[in-house]
DNA sequence: CCTGCCGATGACAACGTTGTCCAGGCTCTA
DNA sequence: TAGAGCCTGGACAACGTTGTCATCGGCAGG
């Protein structure tokens, strides 16, 4: 596990400190602190020389020296599985506007669904001393956290529920959302419906699995195993699972794409045939509304909102017991979702 | 301006020290230090007792106090305008990407567009003494950065240059770009072209108007005034604005946007006519493809990647005078450039 | 057996800030 | 006019770590 190590070559071009701001303004070394945190009893006089040895200095203040002494960072951790992917854009732009409100600096990282990486960042978050972590887990065994949440690093989940540990965790229910995305496939006539997802260790890919099954279940319908497919979400592995559920003997009349990821890839490929496929998808994607693409949508901006002001009213010292929240999803009919199965 | 102030209601649940760990441990300060730090110089029996009692403990390295200690937080700072963007989601990933190889966390912030905003970030991340800035500005005027970068914060602006102060910028060739997608539609028969853009303060909308003039001039096209609008990227705005261009007397047979908010808005406009118009979009936007939409793409993840290669040749010691770099911007044709004026 | 050396270990100061507490000078009142 | 009380300003310790330097014990060589 490779480390977040400092470097000890060189130091600060060496900064102005208070003591010298004290010096040039010919005051002492706490008066110069009080007039740059705006404490009250200093003689306008005395602030104004201040001031301007400040000025003429350059002086900033030491976060560094301040936390050390305060105890609290004003920041926060979030650490989540790709920067890039535009599904946490909004949720990591919430995140920072509710850190930002309460006056927090946002510190991230990016885990790359690998569980060593993500622990590897949560800690060196940690050593910083951040206030609070928002994760949106790749392992599936925090356990590691654990002393971290006893000293009091207010901790919650976000998109898949921690493992092993007791943790708040804001989720989408993704049970509900494809069990609705899979039935509205079903009430437009389709029987044969594959389901293509993310790997299954991924909570929110068994979830959603679990949603295609329950919605079969529901109306009756069996499911050929052919039909499933977990996995990665690399284009040829996912491009590969739908060939082989489009073609051979009993072919699906429609796709039940797993994430935003899927969707793209069966998009491009449903794109090149002749014969409409139904699909839906889950996640919204930009421009779907002019693909025509139906899709169970969830809101990622009010996942992370809603994380980050559970966060915060943990920061504030509000004590209750960890708790799950579940948003739900919206199912956005835009075409590709009501495409009736061939002969209907 | 709001600041980014430290509560100092509580204090961390009292998290274990070295000392602790020393007094656990029977053994004293410095040894835990070593062994925290792999230093050599300390016998594998000793090594072993620190370690028991760093894990009894729950102990985690204060990095706060190292950074004091040590001078540098191995952490550096990035100010980006929304991280919503998708544009900005690859060139984040890039930066963070780039600094996970140099052992350096991410700290960031969104400037939201709003100079005085960025100010109060990019202050509040020197406070915390961040070895590096990379800046995407929303100012124009950074004197204010000019105490950082005398006392050692390596400084980098990516997609706009800095203001009033001269250092590194890492840039897309808005010019060129601009101008070769106006000469492929006047390529493809098109008299009267229309520009919309972002608000004319922004660096890159203006080198794109200049594009977009230079390529008119360059075919002997005159330009008319009711042709070109700059403004807020607000949908409503852009519609509006676009619906002038292509209304009146003489309505302009092809549009060019000025970014992927443009675009996606000028998209989803020409969905709704019936007489085809050609487009063409700077910046590349996911499933343009499909949609056959022809871009300006600039390559955001090497802009983040450049920018921070950049950023650690600087820390890494060396001097040279800033620079400029420009990187060049590729023309996908996908459809809708391509589309003949009506009657050609 | 003594000297010198080396490796392991710890005592101590310093990093830059803030909280506590005290000193000195002022005003106000009895 | 003296004492009480207030206001301003400064000295000092502490936060948790790391760099410097001294110490201690053992071991090899004389």
């Amino acid at each position: 596990m490779a480390e977040f190590a400092l470097r000890n070559e060189t130091r600060y071009g060496n900064r102005p400190t208070m003591k010298d701001v004290a010096a040039r303004a010919g005051v002492g070394l706490k008066t110069v602190s009080r007039v740059v945190n705006g404490e009250p009893g200093v003689t306008p006089d005395t602030e104004r020389r201040v001031q301007e040895a400040i000025e003429a200095l350059g002086f900033r203040r030491n976060d560094s020296a301040r936390v050390l002494r305060k105890g609290r960072t004003a920041s926060i951790g979030l650490v989540l599985e790709d920067l890039a992917d535009p599904f946490y854009g909004p949720l990591s732009r919430a995140v920072e506007e509710v850190a930002r409100a309460h006056g927090a600096l946002l510190i991230n990282g990016s885990s790359a669904e690998d569980p060593d990486r993500e622990q590897e960042l949560v800690l060196a978050l940690c050593a910083r001393r951040v206030d609070g972590l928002i994760v949106i887990p790749a392992g599936h065994d925090h356990r590691y956290l654990e002393p971290e949440i006893k000293a009091g690093v207010a901790t919650v989940f976000v998109d898949r529920p921690a493992g092993r540990i007791d943790a708040d965790a804001v989720l989408s229910d993704s049970y509900g959302g494809a069990r609705e995305g899979v039935a509205h496939l079903i009430a437009h006539g389709h029987r044969s419906i594959g389901f293509i997802g993310d790997q299954p260790r991924i909570h929110t890919a068994a979830e959603r699995l679990r949603g295609y099954r329950a919605a079969m279940a529901d109306a009756g319908l069996p499911v050929d195993e052919r039909w499933v497919s977990l996995g990665s979400t690399d284009p040829a592995r996912v491009r590969a699972a739908a060939e082989e559920m489009l073609s051979g003997p009993e072919p699906v009349t429609a796709l039940f794409a797993g994430n935003n990821r899927v969707t793209v890839t069966a998009v491009r490929l449903l794109a090149g045939r002749d014969t409409p496929i139904a699909l839906v998808g889950f996640d919204d994607i930009e421009l779907a509304d002019l693909l025509g693409i139906t899709v169970i949508a969830q809101d990622s901006a009010a996942l992370g909102r809603t994380a980050a002001e559970r966060l915060f009213r943990r920061l504030d010292g509000v004590h209750e017991a960890p708790t799950r929240v579940e948003l739900s999803t919206r199912l956005l009919a835009r075409g590709s979702g009501e495409v009736p199965p061939p002969g209907a």
